[in-house]
DNA sequence: AGCTTTCATGAATTATAATTCATATGAAAA
DNA sequence: TTTTCATATGAATTATAATTCATGAAAGCT
């Protein structure tokens, strides 16, 4: 499942099992730390995201209570009707 | 709330209410009717709307068993997180 | 203070998606 | 069987979003 964004959906599943710094969320989905960052701001914007500053890291972290409610239903979705793969 | 895209959007909330032709759709969400039917076919794409012929109208109806759910969380989530509007 | 690490930012580019315009198709009516 | 109404489609345009590149800022080390 990739909803409009591969990056952003790297992001959020990458973030699913533990918050993260920047770099380790950089090496993780594998593409350039300023397109990371941008998109972690886009997300954060609309409260997709948490974040916390620790030391000189940041530490981000899905927002678990609405967020993955969210991925469920949608997961739910794409396996009903679109187990082979879809564009939504 | 409209996520990515208006013309989208509000395609999904004029049909949660009861299905609609695409003469009503085009009246409703006041836009070119060629722009609805490219939206209307993207959404049937991942099966987010289901159609069916009826003489020579075609009737959109809303995936409800799976998309209600969506649009719910969804909704939660803007309450709480960005009541102010939200470009999510 | 100077250096390094970590992350953010803005502007420019590139990629992707939405809209429009013109036209086609298909079903029913005349 | 021609015409009309309802809708779909493709190509071209336009709008929007994502990525890159270069640089900046802050925190902690030495």
């Amino acid at each position: 499942m990739h909803f409009a964004n591969k990056t952003k959906m790297d992001i959020i599943m990458s973030l699913r099992s533990r918050p993260m710094s920047v770099t380790e969320i950089v090496r993780k989905v594998g593409r350039e730390q300023s397109t990371v960052s941008h998109d972690l701001r886009r997300l954060s914007r609309c409260h997709i995201l948490h974040v916390k500053q620790k030391g000189k890291q940041r530490i981000y972290s899905l927002n678990k209570k609405t967020v993955v409610p969210i991925l469920e239903t949608v997961e739910k979705h794409v396996r009903k009707n679109c187990p082979r793969g879809c564009n939504l």
